[in-house]
DNA sequence: ATATTATTGCAACAAAGTTGCAAAAAATAT
DNA sequence: ATATTTTTTGCAACTTTGTTGCAATAATAT
């Protein structure tokens, strides 16, 4: 991904351009999995403030560019919208599947989000689903 | 509930009958909603210290009595186990509803989770299913 | 090139969670 | 019932995670 690509991004989404945001934009494009605060303090070589990372994170997802995934040991992991998600919106239609071996967490697009039939009197906004077990690189 | 009950329960788990574990024990049974760590300090007029009410609370956890609920806000709530959970194995087949008003966890035990398909290559243990939304007493 | 605005990093703090260890309480044996 | 063993508790100290205010810096607009 070229510094070009990263500051067009940045600028679709009315952001200016700084180099946490190219960076830290960066490494949610080549990672196949979701990263946590730490994974991305790490991975930029701790350059960046950690207050700069929660802020960095913070304004992605207000933009709709990255959502957080509800996990089971309560650690916060985030990953690129792929739906349509927009600036205080986010919608996402596809299941997050964590690996109980490598630990990684991943959007499977393959699946979508079942109907989830609720008692009368109860409305649902967002659905969200969780699968533990094991993945295909770990079997 | 009186004190008898609860020791009972305690001594069925295979749990030494102490003041903090009745006590929390009874939180839970009361509570129609899930619980987070503040509000069982708070529930127990702090009477019992923090790092007591985390190790009680992993210990219901590792018998199999509660069960921790994965978040949005990435908090983390307990609530009873109701299905077959036995210590080391959890397995829940209900889906957990937030409420968004009154920010209330509780567990639908009338829907229960669908089947969720995954790519070739991939094995499911466990899945979690959290439906944010508004519920019945909020509408 | 300069002015304006937004972002960053620092410091200080608050909240959440963990660990080791001595004291206290519960379970077990006498 | 009492003594012994085992488990649990509470304290202190610490680590990790996340937040806030503010001056310095960098990015955008003029």
């Amino acid at each position: 991904m070229t510094t070009n690509n990263l500051s067009a991004i940045l600028k679709q989404y009315d952001l200016s351009n700084t180099d946490s945001r190219r960076a830290i934009l960066e490494l949610f494009l080549a990672s196949s999995s979701a990263l946590s605060h730490y994974d991305i303090e790490k991975n930029t070589d701790d350059k960046f403030d950690r207050v700069t990372v929660y802020r960095t994170l913070q304004v992605f997802i207000e933009k709709g560019i990255i959502h957080t995934i509800p996990t089971t040991d309560n650690t916060v992991i985030y990953a690129l919208c792929r739906d349509e998600c927009s600036p205080g919106v986010h919608q996402h239609n596809h299941i997050h599947f964590i690996c109980g071996v490598c630990e990684k967490t991943t959007c499977i697009d393959e699946s979508s989000i079942p109907f989830i039939p609720l008692p009368v009197g109860y409305i649902s906004n967002q659905v969200h689903v969780i699968v533990n077990g094991t993945c295909k690189a770990c079997l």
